[in-house]
DNA sequence: AACATAGTGGTGATATGTGGGGAATTGTGG
DNA sequence: CCACAATTCCCCACATATCACCACTATGTT
């Protein structure tokens, strides 16, 4: 299970360092894609290829597009030594990300966010919707 | 069940103390996060994982920042030999924790409170509302 | 009073994160 | 097909945060 937040900067090479809690889970190599609103999905190589097969497995009608926007930015990447990884212009362009991201642990998968993104998303979220949420599924 | 109020204090490290009767409890790990009216919430690993399935189980569409919301600020705390925990300074800074705080137990879950937020709240509640609600009740 | 348990402060080893150098690889133009 | 530039990759070295543990103090129990 994914959780935490953490913060870190891209350098000018175009690397971020991705946090070792994560790493640990993600294994050595793993997969960045767009996510939704905006961030960057992270998924295990595991994880990947079953959403692959289930993705794979749409008619084609329905899943052409689906298809499209999560295959051609997938990006299957390599940390360094250090835990670093080097992720596409086009990516950091999806995200909006210039340097400073917040990397966040989402139960199943890992997101990216622009670091302001990513705390107007918090700002925005209404901690009434999360209490009623939480009372609703009865924490 | 967890009862009791305990006064702790956090040390220069982000370090605080668990009380040791809410430990033995808790276990060997648990987990820290955002709670209700500006608490933080912690709770067992068995029932974190138990929260964890049902909120993975809720449609994408909904539950999306309800997952990053609750995951991200999710802390898997193991600890020291002294019964100490590392609280990170998100959490911290979303409870206005300085340095001195109230761990008091609440039936199934435990939570950290800002100690002047703590008596502050404690002020607030009206003891009429407790009657009525005992009342209501049956006690 | 003696003992056991709980809590506090602090030190040192280890892991993590950041910047940067330079080799290898890829792509482009001559 | 070669030369050059740009990009990607891999490693070193340093700074810092995190973790594990030791020693002392306080509390409370028999």
């Amino acid at each position: 299970m994914f959780t935490g937040e953490f913060f870190h900067s891209f350098d000018e090479k175009g690397r971020v360092n991705f946090p070792a809690k994560l790493r640990e889970e993600l294994g050595e190599q793993f997969v960045i894609t767009k996510g939704l609103d905006g961030c960057l999905s992270v998924y295990s190589m595991k994880k990947w290829e079953h959403i692959s097969e289930i993705v794979d497995g749409l008619p084609q009608a329905k899943a052409r597009n689906l298809k499209r926007f999560m295959f051609s930015s997938a990006t299957v990447v390599n940390p360094d030594k250090q835990g670093r990884v080097l992720v596409t212009q086009t990516l950091r362009g999806y995200a909006n990300i210039v340097k400073d991201v917040a990397v966040i642990g989402a139960s199943d998968h890992v997101e990216i966010w622009d670091r302001e993104a990513w705390a107007a998303l918090n700002a925005e979220i209404d901690s009434n919707d999360i209490a009623a949420a939480m009372d609703e599924l009865g924490f």
